[in-house]
DNA sequence: GTTAGCAGTCGGTAGAGTGGAGTGCTACTT
DNA sequence: AAGTAGCACTCCACTCTACCGACTGCTAAC
């Protein structure tokens, strides 16, 4: 093992025992855990390396070290491999995964419940992009007189509803569905052109509306951010510096637009890790975050992910995404 | 002023001032803010008074007085009354449910919020009682072959929904529908008996199959709660013995069933104030809760509330909920 | 019943002292 | 050149002490 070797597995010893710890760590701790064939004075040594090249920093002069943003960072990109869950985990993940039978909003909202129990940290799961998806089936129905439903079927079975006023009913009603259906089946609930005219007003309007209607509401749906163990961030607090800090966090995480984009951003980037200060939003300067799209039919179609203190176990939690996210896909797939 | 009256006023000035400063109150800090006409000493003499009767507490020897939980019950029930909010707040309120038009779940979630804004709490909605609301219509319509969508209006104007799978269609699905619809309209989701036979076994199942998949929906929606504002509960902090504490209300409002249980057991009693030690559950022992009731139709259907320290502006809180509460079953009122 | 005055209590803070954990450096070894 | 032993040095964390100030409780006077 040359030099430069060490020194890496000393940066992987100090993470992995300041994870553990939360206490700087000493060049005796690293020598007596790991066997590295060193004294404590060699890894004394290739601290003050690593600290010059901004991997490791000390809290003051006369106590360990711990890493910084880009000590984890170089961890996470060498050596966090795409190990598997512990068996354990992984079962709690299949078991819920088969026998949940939520409508699609329950659905995300247990997942992420259980993405927090998985990591011990609070979770955030994004809802698949409505819009993205293709329609099945838009048809408009008669309630009772006056009242006409509008309900359309996704690709991913879930179903948008909505209900409107019209005097329209009977034959026209039918003829006024059957437009909707062809105006939206097979595309996505924004279409981009009203469609052509019936020739009777009443109906046309009714078409017009009822699609004017549901397409904001799927923007409301698929931007839906649904937070599991939020109480964990007061848990985590210790690592946060106030409570002022958490306060901000939950706010933000109830605010939900800001990590919506954020998270949407990483969309289409596979499974991702932003680490402190990466991470552009300041109320998460102190918080890591690790993503993982999940993909229905072939095309990423929301996110799954976990919010930690940077001091976090990134290979469980980077597993823990991992398997959450591609069962989740799978489940989403679209009924046929 | 006879002495008992004055104590009462003393008594009250400490809540009012604990409140605004979260300091011990100091005998001399009541006669300065207020214009008894008596001495400092003689406010410490009903101080000592007030503390045996149980009102007040020390938090040291040589400290002020601050309120103990039967301080603050005896507070709200004499100097509270049903005072409005502050013009700014009412027309927010007003402003709120003019102009929003989100669907059930996401109204219930934004008034949550409302309420958090409104008093810098926490704050809780729960749904109205889903299966103690009328069934305006329900329905059985084809979405594609082998794939039938049951729709049932619920007389506050949500609709409950759920895809199944049959391969009864065409006429026969007319009579599945026009069977469905005679079982539940007028009921509840979760009719006492299955419908009588149609003499058609498919059709019997489907509508045995659709009132039974409702009948679960309905719980889990009217079951939800919507917590706004957690993060005031981070804020509040200070107020709580730890971080612990807050973690543990944190986890207490998402896994929902302790909470939801709670405030159904207040449902018919008005607006109701639970201070401290009264709640029976254990997170809660430091925490107050104002609960109002909203009437949908004349019949009380759900609760809004605010969650926060036993130190609370009651007269805010008391007024916030119940104008929030009020407005909102006003609008759940059924769409005639 | 009320009040002035005063002694007594106790929390909070600042300062000094101490122990111990851990580093950084230097001189030595391989 | 790389590694190591040894040691001086630094600095936190903890404890102890003293002291100030806020407030009460009591007593005696009104």
């Amino acid at each position: 093992m040359d030099a430069a070797e060490r020194r890496a597995t000393v940066l992987k010893a100090v993470v992995e025992e300041y994870v553990r710890t939360a206490q700087p760590v000493a060049s005796q701790t690293v020598t007596r855990s790991r066997d590295l064939g060193v004294s404590s004075a060699t890894v004394r040594n290739d601290m003050t390396q690593l600290e010059r090249d901004g991997f490791l920093a000390q809290p003051h002069t006369s106590a360990g070290r711990i890493p910084t943003d880009q000590g984890y960072r170089y961890f996470v990109d060498n050596f966090t491999s795409a190990k598997n869950l512990p068996v354990g985990q992984r079962r709690a993940v299949a078991d819920f995964f088969a026998t949940t039978h939520r409508e699609l909003e329950g659905l995300l909202h247990e997942t992420s419940q259980l993405l927090a129990r998985l990591t011990s940290h609070a979770a955030v799961v994004v809802g698949p992009v409505a819009d993205a998806v293709r329609v099945r089936s838009a048809q408009l129905v008669a309630l009772e007189p006056g009242v006409v439903l509008a309900v359309v079927v996704l690709g991913n079975g879930s179903v948008e509803r909505e209900v409107l006023r019209s005097e329209v009913d009977g034959e026209r009603l039918g003829r006024a569905s059957a437009a909707f259906d062809t105006l939206l089946r097979g595309g996505t609930l924004a279409p981009a052109s009203p469609g052509p005219s019936t020739g009777d007003g009443d109906v046309d309007a009714l078409v017009a509306d009822a699609t004017r209607v549901l397409g904001v509401r799927a923007q409301h749906v698929s931007d839906h951010l649904y937070v599991g163990g939020a109480s964990r961030l007061a848990a985590d607090q210790e690592a946060f510096a106030t409570t002022a800090t958490t306060a901000r966090l939950l706010e933000m995480l109830e605010e939900q637009v800001v990590v919506v984009s954020l998270v949407r951003d990483l969309l289409d980037q596979g499974v991702t890790v932003s680490i402190g200060s990466e991470n552009d939003v300041d109320e998460l300067r102190d918080c890591s975050i690790v993503l993982a799209p999940y993909q229905v039919d072939g095309e990423p179609a929301g996110t799954v992910g976990v919010l930690g203190p940077t001091r976090m176990d990134y290979q469980q939690a980077l597993a823990a995404v991992a398997a959450v996210s591609q069962q989740l896909g799978n489940l989403l797939l679209p009924r046929t």
